[in-house]
DNA sequence: GTCTATAGGACGATAGAC
DNA sequence: GTCTATCGTCCTATAGAC
């Protein structure tokens, strides 16, 4: 794959940091971890490959970079402003809405280090029960909150796969509105012990 | 990686064949089709490379003739047995709890396509497009059947991948149960006017 | 902070013998 | 149907100059 090279210049070490965990974070998430190699990092940020080792030590100290890059952006990005699940998941859907990039590069990632062997493998494990624990938390009142927050996330990713995958322009925050009518639905069936009418 | 070298030994052209994907299904399930290397899948299979590349004829190749055979035993698996959407989709995980390396198989190479690059897009791409048409039929006596269709297949590949991330043993069967419950409700407000009571 | 130079492999693929 | 031998390319990483 031909990766626009850059010109040269010398540029402040944070710059130059955060230049490569962006062209790194677009990478990636066209090719995957084992996919990427450092050359075309280098060359997209107008770097030689020793150049670009210098500022991460290795191809995997750049992932681990990335991810807390990332974790940090996030925790910027939603502070604790909300407080209820249903509009935690809406704030959510919406940023994740206007930057496909970042969602297909975690999207990828997350599968790729479904490998014990994959150097973000540890770090998905933490993040997956760090997401579960967070929701369920917020799912408390409901019952079985557990299992809420479960389909929660799993509708979540679920709905992101196929709205990349997708061609035409499918709207991804109208896709979990709707998913979020069922999820969310008040029933009184289900709030029942006797769960009446209900298979099994 | 280490992978484990087989004897060296003539085999028939179609056994040898059933043999290579199976050796290099488990390894895209590991690595991704990016991270797969022909030297493993030819150690894998007692072979060296380009006895490995005379049966598939290039790396590409492989994946492809992978992919077919799969779709090959899918077909076979369920015929047309089941004709209602909550039994197919039982039927799906059950079949699939119980060979998570599939699973996974197809967990990362569905990622992994998401790249327009990638020699399995296309495939892919058709794939879920075919998925949601024959699950959109299915649930076509309800409200809104192409969303629910699309709620069922998100649902299913979020818990599939939260299964396959859990280190202890959860139970996929269960998990989709109780994410039936939630799809499946019967909420006299979303339901077909037609079809009161009914299930399919 | 970035370079040149290079080590030392692994990669996919081909040619041609048996 | 499988081999040996080899090509040319790509890879990550290091050493040491500027």
């Amino acid at each position: 794959m031909h990766v626009a090279r850059r010109e040269r210049s010398r540029l402040p070490a944070a710059e130059r940091r955060r230049q490569i965990l962006e062209v790194a974070s677009g990478l990636i998430a066209e090719r995957g971890f084992w996919g990427l190699s450092m050359q075309d990092v280098a060359d997209g940020c107008g770097l030689t490959v020793p150049g670009l080792l210098h500022h991460v030590g290795s191809k995997d100290g750049l992932l681990i970079a990335m991810l807390e890059h990332r974790d940090a952006e996030d925790a910027r990005a939603w502070g604790d402003s909300v407080h209820d699940l249903r509009g935690l998941c809406a704030a959510i859907v919406r940023r994740n809405a206007a930057q496909p990039e970042i969602v297909r590069l975690f999207a990828v990632l997350s599968a790729e280090s479904l490998a014990p062997e994959h150097p973000a493998h540890d770090y998905f494990v933490a993040r997956q029960q760090d997401a579960l624990d967070k929701l369920t938390r917020l799912a408390k009142p409901a019952r079985d909150a557990e299992q809420l927050a479960r389909q929660v996330i799993a509708m979540m990713d679920g709905l992101q796969l196929q709205w990349l995958r997708d061609q035409a322009g499918t709207d991804l925050v109208a896709l979990w509105e709707s998913a979020a009518e069922t999820l969310f639905v008040v029933d009184p069936a289900r709030r029942a012990p006797a769960r009446i009418g209900s298979r099994r």
